[in-house]
DNA sequence: TTTATTCGGAAACGTCCATTCCCTATTATC
DNA sequence: GATAATAGGGAATGGACGTTTCCGAATAAA
């Protein structure tokens, strides 16, 4: 079911929620219309299930990323880096759920809006942990206003997903350590 | 007929392009189905034609929050601030059709996926210019790399859209303050 | 006044979609 | 070994959508 579910995620991701039909989520889950039906009430639930389990994967992953730092600064360097990576070439291509969820969804499905602002803002609130853990360790000044930095982090991340779904190359040290500047 | 675009555009803003039907588009265009038939060839072409005219308006848009500046510097700080009022409140909850289209129909439409590409370009293009232009006035250090801190910046706008439309609020005057230490 | 033409409106059509229903294996229970 | 229960597959259905076509009104030409 999970696998079926990932598969569910990477439809979606591509496809977008109304581009993707009951036919798209057989074919791609490997499952028939009714198995569908009976594991979701339907796709609206489907939709919802997949933006879950892919949020709980990226944020493994940014989790992941961040260990790969010792300090503060180095950590928010590698989840930038690693932001970049995933908005460039054929997983760039296939987009970001949040992304796609917040820009066709968000303003008219209730429930997904809900979900979209609080993943974004959890993912926000990490990037400001990590700043103040910089402030901490010394490796961020404490002149950093750390909410405002971490909100435009976190519109640079979501951009990068917008400017990777449009194939504009990014080049991840250059752009990242411009990026860096910030927390100057 | 310009008008009857304008009121297009508002919809596929609002709803992009999928979850647009021609019904909300005889309702908000107040032209009938066969009128819109007549003059557009199908539904693409009306979208194709309200994308058209949504840039148009907001390059010139863009263009007077730039000309508000007396420097390089100054115009890429009055540009920013455009973008994040345009992100914020009932505007930013309408949505961009550059974020929109990118993110719905790029991957799979390459007509459309062609115009954003070159819009997003353009776009990276005038911001790098205003940079070599505060270079040139003194407003902004040489050492900036233009090309690289300009494609940072679409980043930026563009993110402010996908976070605007989830309804995350944007202090305008803090978070333009925070982006422009990217030209130090 | 009559004819020709253009323009907008609305009904009609065929297709595709989300959803439901029913059938068929397979597993568990007695 | 027979039966009940469950899970999966696929055809059927009702509705909505994009598109076409036809009709009437208004305008211009003769």
């Amino acid at each position: 079911m999970d696998t079926a579910l990932d598969r569910a995620v990477r439809v979606f991701r591509e496809r977008g929620y109304h581009a993707t039909s009951i036919g798209d989520l057989t074919a791609a889950m490997r499952l028939a219309t009714g198995s569908i039906y009976k594991a979701f009430r339907d796709k609206h639930a489907v939709f919802l299930a997949a933006f879950e389990r892919y949020t709980a994967l990226r944020q493994e992953q940014t989790r992941s990323a961040a260990a790969r730092g010792a300090t503060g600064r180095e950590r928010i360097r590698h989840v930038l880096l690693s932001y970049v990576e995933h908005s460039q070439g054929s997983e760039g291509r296939r987009g970001c759920l949040v992304v796609g969820s917040a820009v066709e969804l968000s303003a008219l499905d209730p429930v997904v809006g809900a979900r979209v602002n609080a993943q974004l803002k959890s993912n926000e609130s990490v990037i400001a942990g990590l700043i103040r853990e910089g402030q901490a360790d010394g490796s961020i000044p404490r002149h950093v206003a750390a909410d405002h930095t971490a909100r435009l982090m976190i519109c640079i991340t979501q951009g990068l997903r917008v400017v990777g779904k449009a194939r504009l190359p990014l080049d991840g040290e250059r752009l990242v350590a411009v990026a860096m500047k910030l927390l100057a």
